[in-house]
DNA sequence: CTGAAAGCGCTTACAG
DNA sequence: CTGAAAGCGCTTACAG
């Protein structure tokens, strides 16, 4: 019986005798019992997704939905968690999910930062997801901020683009520095100038993007594009834009990051945007758990980056030509800059 | 030993003895199996939310959050299960769900419609979450979508609004319908017309809101406030407002529905709206699954309905006083409106 | 090759 | 009251 159902290599079975077996099994509705049989083989198949925040990050259905899928496809379960934050919770929910015997967690954040992974995680296979791990030990997967960054401004500088700033959230974190180091990285392929005056750090909401575009464009020498550094501030751009009287993309391009829902279809025109692969990476770590959990060997507790694609909307234009030059002159004689009006 | 961990009522053991035996448990990192603990009480400790969609609605986050939280509290762990819509996915889901055992299972929609139960959750405890169930026997969870737009119609009356017109989704359902019907039940509690030109369709997102409110505003009489069907719809609503010079709140009043996130706080002023309580129904359906799952008896195949609290932002403001009075004269002779013009 | 028995780690009904 | 045994439904190593 077992045998015939478990459809093992060498049939113990005659051809008919299969399928009677089979056909009884169904008209009888018998599934077989997942706990018995993960009693004697140790396995639950079931995986865990721990997280911080869920309920306010609108990307959260893409990871979570990558890393079902992929779970799915390998005959896993998924187990949610979310902790929100609390410690206490998540050394409880740990316990829970132990005791039911989880054959791997992943351990994500809903944003690209370092975390520590709990001990109660000890011995069972991990990967950690859009974060980085704190101490060594665990394989990662993360968003590649740096060629994100560097494809926004590759997009702008095609367009030809010349002065081209950069509004970066001010709080510290992979994030903001894989993105700084991109923008610099393609600035300088492109043989630009990286003014540092053109990278002004701001709360990382539209509020924060308006106040840091309004500095630049209120510049002597404004610049013809923006990158932000997420789709909020890219709003806040618009919003600057718009209240000194400049159109997008006809006067100034913009580039945002992230491609949050909702955000860049509604803003007209729409927002061309990086965008973080969150599909991609809960699919990438549930891969890599699995082949820990299933294969006998450990991965390297390397970071996967996955790459983040170029959302074409309608925000970013080609540069005006004219003006260019007579600003680059001015600078090139090294004539003194009037002071700027911040406000 | 089983004894003393499981904190039976009456001690078999001494206070000392109980105390070494945790003791011992605790060094030895013991924790008990759940898989070999579910084989003999039948009972996995585990629950499912089975979806359609999870990934591009950005409210699935609470849902999940309210139930997963029920859920825990209970000392059950929740299982997600995303099925895009597809139906051999969705069998195929739900056979390895029974499979592994789950006590009972959370059946959801990411907006509420009518579903059917699929028939591989018979003989399980089955919740209907967001959605109303096609055949009768299921307990089901469901926005209270006609107080809310009574609500929504209240707020506008309280400022002295007293042309308010509604902007609705052109497709039926239980949504469309339950607003309609609490948009007419409140204006009529308020003594005011139901004017059926008030009322507009168009598809709901925002350009179908857009042009529902250029057709209000371009009326011989147009309303001084709108009650959009969703925050999307309301978008357009604003949008249409400016095209035609209208200030919100001083000129023209707007109350939404959903509290979308991102979308009420990025709107310049705030959009004042009625949020549907994804949180509270994803809690509530839980603690009704486990009543069933745990109690002997199934609670009645009744709908659940859950308030939808109106959140107030900077889009309502009082109404013009000098023009109602004159316009509800002209009314109240009898004499012809103008003729309606419509594009 | 095949069938019967042991055992996964618990809980529970039962004999002492 | 308490300890030892049976059994949940599988898989697997083993004797025939």
């Amino acid at each position: 019986m077992s045998a015939v159902l478990n459809d093992e290599g060498s049939p113990r079975a005659s051809v008919a005798t299969r399928e009677r077996v089979h056909e009884a099994a169904r008209s009888l509705g018998y599934v077989p019992n997942g706990i018995a049989r993960g009693l004697r083989t140790r396995r639950s198949m079931t995986l865990a997704l721990i997280s911080d925040v869920i309920a306010t990050t609108p990307y959260a259905g893409q990871l979570i939905q990558g890393a079902q899928d992929a779970a799915w496809r390998a005959g896993y379960l998924l187990v949610l968690v979310n902790t929100g934050g609390n410690t206490e919770l998540e050394e409880h929910a740990i316990r829970a999910l132990r005791q039911q015997q989880v054959d791997g967690a992943l351990y994500a954040t809903m944003y690209h930062r370092v975390v520590s992974v709990p001990q109660g995680l000890d011995g069972l296979p991990v990967v950690v997801l859009d974060a980085r791990p704190q101490t060594d030990g665990f394989p990662c997967v993360v968003p590649d901020e740096e060629a994100g960054a560097r494809t926004a401004v590759e997009e702008l500088a095609g367009h030809g683009h010349r002065r081209i700033a950069f509004v970066l959230d001010e709080r510290d974190g992979p994030a903001a520095r894989g993105r700084l180091r991109g923008y610099r990285a393609e600035l300088a392929r492109q043989g630009l100038l990286d003014d540092p005056g053109r990278v002004v750090r701001a709360a990382s909401d539209s509020a924060g993007g308006r106040r840091a575009a309004l500095e630049l464009l209120d510049q002597a020498e404004p610049p013809t594009a923006i990158f932000a550094f997420n789709d909020q501030m890219a709003v806040g751009v618009y919003h600057a834009a718009s209240e000194r009287g400049l159109r997008i993309p006809e006067d100034l391009s913009v580039v945002g990051f992230d491609d949050l829902y909702v955000i860049g279809r509604e803003l007209s025109p729409g927002l061309t945007t990086v965008a973080l692969p969150h599909y991609a990476m809960g699919e990438a770590a549930t891969q890599l758990l699995l082949a820990e959990v299933e294969g006998a060997e450990r991965p390297p507790a390397v970071a996967r980056l996955v790459a983040c694609p170029l959302i074409r909307r309608g925000s970013v234009g080609p540069a005006r030509s004219p003006d260019a030059p007579a600003h680059r002159g001015q600078l090139a004689a090294g004539q003194p800059l009037p002071e700027r009006s911040h406000r």
